[in-house]
DNA sequence: CAAATTCTGTAGCGATCGCTTCGGAAGGAT
DNA sequence: ATCCTTCCGAAGCGATCGCTACAGAATTTG
């Protein structure tokens, strides 16, 4: 979780060993090397700590009640005073030297908003948002939301300041009238 | 410019001895060390790519005109083709491991945020927002909005969709009615 | 109990970091 | 022309980077 905290460039295997626990060739026995290291290390948070905005979106009967629900969980996920502030996917490789991993990460915040027009597109076909929409405005805009809280968070923002701010998120949204 | 594009660890002073034409002995004798010559840098581009902020908002007669024309210039600010993508401000001491650095670029982030709040709160008093509105979170969810867009310009997003993006924002104000 | 195998911790590899020293070229004064 | 000052590029300082070779401890096997 120092990855989380630190970023992939800024952790070094000095600080891993220490934290782990385990001396150097232990480490590269079981992981390779650092890159592979952190290419676990972002699978297990993506299925950990960063699932819950599938799950909110997914879980919820529509595509309004999923995105309140993802706001605000954000909001919690990304202020717990028992984990690193801000999310690894937004924030690890910012700034990073080594092309790949900086690449990795975007492609995962790219897969995400991809996902987010495609949600919105449905929305749209089932009248919850009016026709002629402009999906991907709206993708780009959450995740503007969702990137800038992990800022904030990162700056001390606290879990009240944020999940005011996904409520006032939630009010530039064209919803068909209920 | 290079601490613009790869932040202030992740550029090395062979870079920017190269990138200036000058030797390194040169480039201490007239800035005293890599921290002073990246506060030399910030202070230009504070005064020269990051003033738009205040520009916007104490030119124009109302907290409206000046959010919307500041959403605006910052989805050309961040996405200019002969710059650096985004916000030396907001990503250049991200994942950075000396805490003087970071720290310097995050109370910049928190002045211009505790300005933000106060110019909500002149609205308020100024008949522009209802009474009662918590200005403190209309200033967080302006950063969020900032940030967000200029990490979504690093990421890929043009002009067009940050724009896109700066007018969905402003629908979440509360404006009395004009 | 002894021998063999796996594992771990130390030390060190070359490379690069921020920064400084030093030799030699350039230019002005006498 | 000679001397002196000024400046600049090459080289190198200790520290740290990711990574690995090697010795000794621990464990398994006969």
């Amino acid at each position: 979780m120092l990855f989380w905290e630190r970023g992939y460039e800024a952790t070094s295997i000095a600080d891993l060993t220490a934290a782990m626990g385990v001396g150097a060739p232990s480490l590269y026995a079981a992981f390779g090397s650092k890159r592979e290291l952190f290419d676990e290390v972002v699978q297990v948070y993506g299925q950990t700590y960063h699932a819950f905005i599938a799950r909110a979106l997914i879980e919820e009967p529509t595509l309004k009640a999923g995105l309140d629900r993802m706001l605000r969980e954000a909001a919690g996920a990304y202020t717990r005073p028992d984990l690193p502030r801000g999310c690894l996917v937004i924030s690890a490789a910012v700034n990073c030297n080594a092309p790949e991993v900086e690449q990795a990460l975007r492609a995962l915040r790219t897969t995400d908003l991809d996902a987010l027009e495609r949600l919105v597109n449905v929305a749209i076909d089932a009248g919850e948002l009016p026709a002629g929409t402009d999906a991907r405005a709206l993708a780009v805009y959450t995740s503007v939301v969702m990137q800038g809280m992990a800022q904030q968070a990162r700056d001390g923002a606290d879990r009240g300041d944020l999940e005011a701010v996904a409520a006032l998120a939630m009010r530039a949204w064209p919803w068909t009238a209920p």
